[in-house]
DNA sequence: CATTCTAGATTGAACGCTCATTCTATGTTA
DNA sequence: TAACATAGAATGAGCGTTCAATCTAGAATG
């Protein structure tokens, strides 16, 4: 198929850290510059409709080089799934590590919301669950990487329910859990289906709607 | 050099009946064949994971003769959007002319929860929007219907809140609508990302945080 | 200090394959 | 016969991947 989605100009060749890494390696670093090109590339054509060349092409190095680092085109989505999917852990535990949960929750929701609307970040984690639908390798790190998430979110939950008087087994909390992560993965979608939406009133509908999950009675 | 502003509307040239065919005409029968095989196949391999002859093969076809009846990839990519929102859109419509608003929501929640939590359904649906976030014109399609949708659903809910005593402006309204379609469509990540979640204790969280919705003063 | 040595970094061409799309030739039907 | 349905080979581009050849820079050796 001819290319007819026309595109941005790739990002040129940046070779600016390359002395003087005292810090990391060489090697980490080219990692790196793969990893971020491949994002790149990824979240504008697809998987499938990125190809090696357009991804070395942005990561200023040539075609047969990535193969010096990655074993071949999966293993660089693999690995960018587990950086993402990484990111989002740590980002969860500290979550759960503050002081005034629920309140700390609810202050979160807007930046939250603000993060998984933004349609570039949309584009990347819809390309990356959209690919897990399909691709049992890549369906495995996403999965792995969700119970950690899901567990530590209801740990969470549980510290907000008990300290409001609930109880509840754990079947209950997993449900919470599901549904407060299907609304903000829902977002992603709605980033692109409308981008036009009204974020600030989103985001207290938003908050008011977690509030309620946190307090509803089973 | 990519000139390929081509702008052509999707619908096709309207196949005349070809005289007494008073069932579906031959052509009908095979463009509906091959919209069926290449919505398997992109289920399965995603939009340029597919090939031609693959969906070809599906069809029971030669992959030359897919071009009698589209004009490329792209445009089976756009009929299969237009097809699967368009039957989105019939279904909103039928909610809105309910008698008992409210309850009839509540009431059919466990059935759309069911629907979107198909891995099968959310496969396709999430690689359409995935694939919306890249190619503009599939983009347009789904915005196009997803405003219709979302007119539909803002006034079936002013239904509802006007019944229990609240009158909104349109911007709550649709603040409203958004937070509903992305619980919903939030649910298409979780059945990839969570295969085994509690499908049933998931309807009954989502009936009452629907519930909560609906009557949250803003 | 100058030199060889060496191992990794890097390239770019080449390979075999598949892709979307086109073209031509042959049924099929009315 | 005229018009459409269909197949299947041909085309040229582009794909992921491999590989032999070069470059580079520091270590080892003298």
């Amino acid at each position: 198929m001819k290319n007819m989605i026309d595109t941005a100009p790739e990002t040129p060749p940046m070779p600016e850290p390359l002395s003087s890494s005292s810090e990391s390696s060489r090697a980490e670093t080219r990692r790196a510059q793969i990893l971020a090109a491949a994002a790149d590339c990824f979240r504008s054509h697809g998987f499938h409709g990125a190809s090696i060349a357009q991804i070395s092409k942005a990561a200023g190095m040539s075609a047969g080089h990535i193969y010096h680092y990655f074993d071949n085109k999966e293993a660089i989505i693999a690995a960018i799934v587990a950086q993402d999917l990484e990111r989002f852990l740590s980002l969860t535990a500290g979550f759960r590590a503050a002081r005034n949960v629920q309140e700390a929750m609810i202050g979160c929701v807007a930046s939250g919301v603000e993060e998984k609307l933004d349609p570039a970040t949309a584009g990347l984690k819809l390309e990356i669950v959209a690919e897990a639908a399909r691709n049992p390798r890549v369906a495995e790190i996403v999965r792995d990487a969700d119970r950690a998430c899901r567990e530590s979110l209801a740990e969470t939950l549980r510290a907000v329910r008990e300290a409001s008087g609930h109880h509840d087994d754990d079947a209950t909390l997993q449900a919470l859990t599901e549904v407060m992560a299907a609304m903000f993965e829902g977002l992603l979608s709605r980033s692109i289906r409308n981008p036009d939406l009204d974020r600030d009133r989103v985001v207290r509908v938003f908050q008011t709607a977690m509030r309620d999950l946190m307090n509803q009675t089973p």
